[in-house]
Order: structure tokens, then C-alpha cells, then sequence
DNA sequence: CGAAACAGGACCATTCAGGTCTTTAATTAG
DNA sequence: CTAATTAAAGACCTGAATGGTCCTGTTTCG
């Protein structure tokens, strides 16, 4: 149902966890934060640092931090990041389709997927950040084995 | 990438073009209309069918036709009736995830879930009807084994 | 010099969407 | 009344892609 893939979701979590924090903060530290398991915070960093959205530091006492603020990162640019171009359909830029299909509609495609992608470059990450507290969550849940149940709500 | 499935895709394409038809239309003559295999066209037809989108006949000289014109038809409304809710995360309502992520930012997705859905309702499929002529597509193409080759622009 | 932590990539496994097939029921034509 | 046509419904299989893990190398600090 036209889903966001899971990195993606994560690296939005992991973005805004990480601006919460201050100095540099390691990848494990961030998967006790986020509750994310640590090899894929590890991945999902990388990327976001090969985009620029953080700032790595190696070596002992490295780490990683954010490279500009919240507010400066919109939702679509770290969507586009983690998982490619922003796109409802294949047919992009008004050209044909490359399957067979005569569908005839190429360039209407266009209209949806620039409107989807507007949408989203107008939601920074700042606006992200949680205004209340809205998580019933028990505090002592175990954040180590957190089973990860993903149960889409179809 | 945020990509629609393959389903909601053809959903679109097979409504737009059967409001070009008149009178009803089979399942194997749209296959044809539109070079999408025969049995997921009715595939899709039955869930188009099943959600009042289309009117079905059944028996000789049978077939579908629409229940109600393309400009009463919003891209939304077709692709949560093949693809479910439309939602980008799983963290739907300003309920916290069912994952064990502490990520707190439970209602703030739901800006962006609407914001989605609200600028697909604003969508009709009357407006994705082809203007000009966009396809160069060769005519000579062999439709039947069409390959489909859905390569993303990583 | 050793430990800590990022970098980069390869790799495996699970999930799920896409697609096919079979059977059943309805309607029309002859 | 019978036969042919076509939609309805659902089971099932296949394959691609995402998600997740691990390994090796390199940098930096104590």
C-alpha cells in the first residue's frame, strides 16, 4: 500500500534521534536509542553519511553527528537517499513506459510523481520531532531483543 | 523508491482505457487494449469489480464497463481499493508502532500519510487521460511476452 | 601497540507481490 | 433445453528485492 521501505523509515528515526543527542554518538549507542538492531544502523549511517546528512568520525572516540539541522533536512531528500529517486511508477520524465504496455498515459505519471515528491520536500524532519508525549510504551520493555513484530496494518 | 505496485498501476491504465470503450468490454479484449496479461487484468478487474468501480456482466456478451465516470474517480480511491489504506509507515492513527522502536515519533508520520493521501484524492482519473501523443513505442512490439523490465533510476 | 569505531562490500534469507491455473456459476444464443 | 461464453473465486507457484548479517580493512586515540 504504497509503502515506505524500512531503511527509510529508519534513517528518518535515526536522523532525528541523532539531533537529539549532542557530540558524537556511535552507532551502537544509536541502535539502544532507537531500538533499531546495530548492524543496520550501521548501514543505514553509512549511507546517510555518503549523502551528507552526517558527519562521520573514525577511529576511538569516533563517531557520528549531524551535519546540518533538522530543520534543513526535508523528508523527501532522505527518502530519495536511502531508497532512490522519489517515483509512484516507472514511467518517469514523460517518456514511454519501458515495459510493452501501451498504456498511452506516459506523462500523466509525471503529474502524480512531482506531486507526491512537493509534498514531501515540504515536511522537514524538524517537524518530525516527537510535540508530546504520545507513547503509552512501557518504559521497561527490553530494547535488546525487541522482537520487532512489523505488522502492516493492511 | 516509493513505488506504487505493479496492480494499482494497472488498475489505473485498464480504467482510463476502458472509459475510451463503449458498451461492455471483456477481460481478454482489454488484455489486448492494454498488453497486460489476460489473467491479471481479471485479476484486477475483480477488484475493481468488488469495489464498485466497474460494472460486470456475466455470461455470453458479458463484460465490464464503469460504474461512474473517469472524473469521479480519484488516483487515491483506486489505489486503496488494489493496494489497501494508503500509508507510507505502519504508524497509521497517532498510535504508537507495534515495533519495539522507542522511536517517539509516532503522530508526526501521520502528517505525512495525510499528506500524501490528500494530494492523490486531488487526482481524477479523468485528468490522466493522455493529451498529445507521447509514445514512440515501436508498434511491432511483441505484447504477449512483454519483459517488463522494471529497472529503477537508483 | 592495541583497542575502538567507521568504511565498504559481499552475501544470505525471508518476504511478498505478481502471475498462472482450475473450478464454478451465470447468462445468452441457438 | 442445451451448449457456449464469460465472469467469479480462490489456490498455488515463482521470482525478485528488501532487509539483515558478517567480514575485512582503515583510521584514530589512549
Amino acid at each position: 500500500m504504497l509503502k515506505l521501505s524500512r531503511l527509510a523509515d529508519y534513517a528518518i528515526v535515526i536522523l532525528v534521534k541523532l539531533g537529539e543527542q549532542d557530540g558524537v554518538v556511535t552507532s551502537p549507542a544509536l541502535a539502544a536509542i532507537t531500538g533499531v538492531p546495530e548492524p543496520t544502523v550501521a548501514k543505514v549511517l553509512k549511507v546517510l553519511s555518503a549523502h551528507g546528512f552526517v558527519l562521520s568520525q573514525r577511529g576511538a572516540k569516533g563517531g557520528y553527528r549531524l551535519a546540518r539541522s533538522l530543520a534543513d533536512m526535508s523528508v523527501a531528500s532522505v527518502i530519495a537517499a536511502v531508497d532512490g529517486q522519489i517515483a509512484l511508477t516507472a514511467c518517469v520524465g514523460g517518456r514511454e513506459c519501458d515495459t510493452g504496455l501501451s498504456c498511452g498515459l506516459c506523462g500523466s505519471w509525471d503529474v502524480i510523481n512531482t506531486a507526491i515528491r512537493s509534498t514531501l520536500e515540504g515536511i522537514s524532519l524538524e517537524s518530525m520531532r516527537p510535540k508530546e508525549a504520545c507513547s503509552p510504551v512501557p518504559p521497561q520493555i527490553n530494547m535488546l531483543n525487541a522482537t520487532h513484530t512489523v505488522r502492516e496494518g493492511a
